[in-house]
DNA sequence: CGGTTATTTAACTGTATGGTTATTTACAAC
DNA sequence: GTTGTAAATAACCATACAGTTAAATAACCG
């Protein structure tokens, strides 16, 4: 993984921990202390402070500094690109039926192409 | 992590890296060989072996076996779950508006806040 | 200034990860 | 059976990661 280019992925590993993925959704509900983000989970607060920093590096928070405190916010915007990113796929899981088609298409195009081989015709089967 | 219910988790992992995400879209295209899958990385046969593991982990593609070939599919529905979980969030990305707003009455209350610090009221900023 | 709260940093640990080379397994052709 | 191709597995390595405790830093208060 190299630095500058690869925003997403920094996004998407950060979101990859659930406890990260469990902060974000407390700071969904409005900014949050650090301790306060750590109160539901049974761990040390470094360990929470090392979280905090594994997403604010991929931009998915903000931590603020008032006083001895260290509010945090939500930003959205990376969680955007990911979106846009599965956007590409989308056509996917929505044109289910679509794929079904093509899926018994296939079947019976490799049970033609199973004939094939076995009248000596080598041929590469991974190609679409 | 643990194993079962944590799915999303090993999807954003497997998603997490480039090469991946790269299989991925030329899946998109149609399957394909672990040759062909490999074609576009300086990198040897077994990395992309350990690359496709990960992802048939997670769900995300389906390896077939036809004599020695191991063709391999693209599988969408852990996209899916990933998009529906991301729009729990959509509307921070499409609000922006009000999310500006919000910000310029946050400054205006943390202003204020500062003012009454000053006057000797301790009180715990993070809360929203 | 001493004591307290909030948080981060440092140092460490065990496990996972993304790569390598060597070897084995699965299949086809002769 | 031998030889060849396709791919997976085994063993290894350096680095990363998610956690810990100890210590340091930042700030407040009497």
């Amino acid at each position: 993984m190299n630095t500058m280019p690869d925003r997403l992925s920094d996004t998407l590993q950060a979101l990859a921990d659930p406890t990260r993925r469990a902060i974000l959704a407390r700071l969904a509900m409005g900014r949050a202390t650090v301790a306060e983000l750590a109160a539901p989970f049974a761990m040390s607060g470094p360990a929470i402070s090392k979280h905090l920093k594994v997403l604010e590096r991929a931009g998915l928070i903000e931590r603020g500094r008032e006083a001895q405190w260290r509010p945090c916010r939500l930003k959205a915007a990376p969680l955007r690109e990911v979106a846009d990113w599965l956007d590409t796929y989308r056509r996917f899981w929505e044109a289910s039926f679509d794929r079904l088609d093509t899926y018994l298409e296939d079947l019976q195009t490799a049970t033609r192409e199973a004939k094939n081989v076995r009248t000596k015709n080598k041929r590469r089967t991974g190609g679409e």
